[in-house]
DNA sequence: TACATAAATGACTAATCCGTCATATGACAT
DNA sequence: ATGTCATATGACGGATTAGTCATTTATGTA
């Protein structure tokens, strides 16, 4: 029993993987607002320095924030250009269906 | 070291992370080009019958496909009202940034 | 009713993810 | 060069996820 093709498959999980985290997602909230450094991140979220790190590497790779020196720090921003638009759509969906997700077994718990 | 808000954290992550599952974009994609059964879903894609319904499990409760009865099986269809409009934001967004989704190595390969 | 087909459920485990720890690299100042 | 602050990297282990198997429930038919 093979695998089928799968149209929107692969890339398209990947992509919602990078933003279904969330650490990511806050991560990305608070540069929403203003660009920050990395010590001015883990502050205010309370994470730790080195899981920051790894996320925003994560984030930086797949195209939603981007960074430059600034000193010894690095600062990053959101690239609004995907985000923005998605999180509407998100925002309408959740208003019918964010307790349905929460109660939804096989994404959790 | 407290953990403090999240704006758009987990309500906004789960939503991700149902999409977040290549079978489950297979299935959607599949409903995409029009309403079907479970039986035909798994035959088509090559899946087991008892993970297809897992996942249409899933996006049912996520909003994501509808379903109604018809005989002994249960049609599904997609729910396109969010899937569709995302669903062009991200192809945008995966041409200039797909082969860098694949090399985030936090993400896997 | 008994049977057949269709779909759903629950439990189990292999694979994956994610946060942490220890450590390394980079940038600037003295 | 050395020290210090800022950020990044790599490895590890606990937690989570997702697919499979066994079984159950649902629907329709003889």
């Amino acid at each position: 029993m093979t695998l089928k093709s799968i149209e929107w498959g692969t890339p398209h999980s990947l992509f919602f993987k990078a933003l279904a985290n969330p650490a990511r997602m806050s991560i990305m909230s608070l540069l929403h607002t203003e660009p920050r450094s990395v010590t001015e991140i883990f502050e205010e979220l309370g994470f730790e320095q080195t899981m920051v790190s790894h996320h925003l590497r994560c984030l930086s790779f797949c195209g939603f924030v981007k960074s430059n020196r600034k000193g010894k720090s690095k600062i990053y921003s959101l690239n609004k250009e995907t985000i923005v638009p998605i999180l509407e759509i998100v925002e309408r969906h959740l208003v019918k269906y964010a307790s349905s997700l929460y109660s939804c077994d096989v994404l959790e718990r």
